[in-house]
DNA sequence: CAATTTACTTGCGAATTGCAAGTGAAAAAT
DNA sequence: ATTTTTCACTTGCAATTCGCAAGTAAATTG
């Protein structure tokens, strides 16, 4: 498995400039919250587990964007030829911490829901982590 | 010290989701990086620190918005009336473990620059975060 | 083979972004 | 005291992006 270099510039080299030019947007995490915490995995899913609604000319654009950027991968499923598997690559599944940390930093100082999730996460941080990257590692079967 | 209720509407009510409506854009993190990394406090430093060149009126507008979200906050210079002062506020100083995975997160999986404050980073990451944390506080006065 | 499902694309008005230039108040220089 | 400079923005406008509704094409189901 071979690392491909960025073609296109960055603004700057910064390691948060990299992560705000791939991430930074009102969509891209919550696809990937999607994928991480809900399994889901195709076009169809992705538009029904969004509770934030997103358009559909939006979600395949994202998935584009993020299979560019090698934080998901897209391959067709063998068994229906109409769908696309979207699973998480290892770039991708080592995102579990920016988004674990970013659901506490808004459960502490906004109102929010998914209470259960909270606490999950609250009582063993790592723990939880951990179990995460190694649900989503198996299912790269 | 008492918390405001959000009076605009959230799509959902997923922490996430909070996290990308207050954050999820190309510069808010950016600017929350200047704050946290290299002591910017004023509009102008945000100009000048600013390696990736952010236009004066979107720089207003986030500013703007940080504050109305909490983040930051704002007050007169004192010795310059033409000087506001910008200040990470509780509830933006907690973001530092966010914006440290990322930078972590960009670093391991891009060709990044700044490797002296990667390294201080990886070698001890709780350690790091807490001295970010505690200069910040130490800098509210 | 007709109907349905899946994964998109297209069109288009609305909102957001980014650049350049301008404004107004305060401070510094003369 | 008056001019000049600095600072923190605002305004105008073109270009890009967003979001909704509708449409399309291929594969599958009945």
């Amino acid at each position: 498995m071979q690392k491909k270099a960025v073609n296109f510039t960055r603004r700057s080299l910064c390691p948060l400039n990299a992560s705000v030019e791939m991430l930074g947007d009102r969509w891209s995490l919550l696809i990937l919250r999607d994928m991480m915490l809900r399994g889901s995995r195709t076009y169809k899913e992705f538009l029904e587990a969004s509770l934030e609604g997103i358009a559909t000319n939006i979600l395949a654009d994202r998935l584009r964007r993020l299979e560019r950027n090698g934080i998901i991968h897209a391959k067709p499923d063998a068994r229906d030829g109409r769908r696309m598997i979207y699973t998480l690559t290892r770039k991708g599944i080592d995102l579990a911490p920016v988004l674990t940390e970013m659901v506490l930093w808004a459960a502490k100082h906004e109102r929010t829901g998914n209470q259960p999730l909270i606490r999950k996460m609250c009582a063993n941080k790592q723990a939880f982590i951990a179990e995460v990257v190694k649900r989503l590692r198996a299912a790269k079967e």
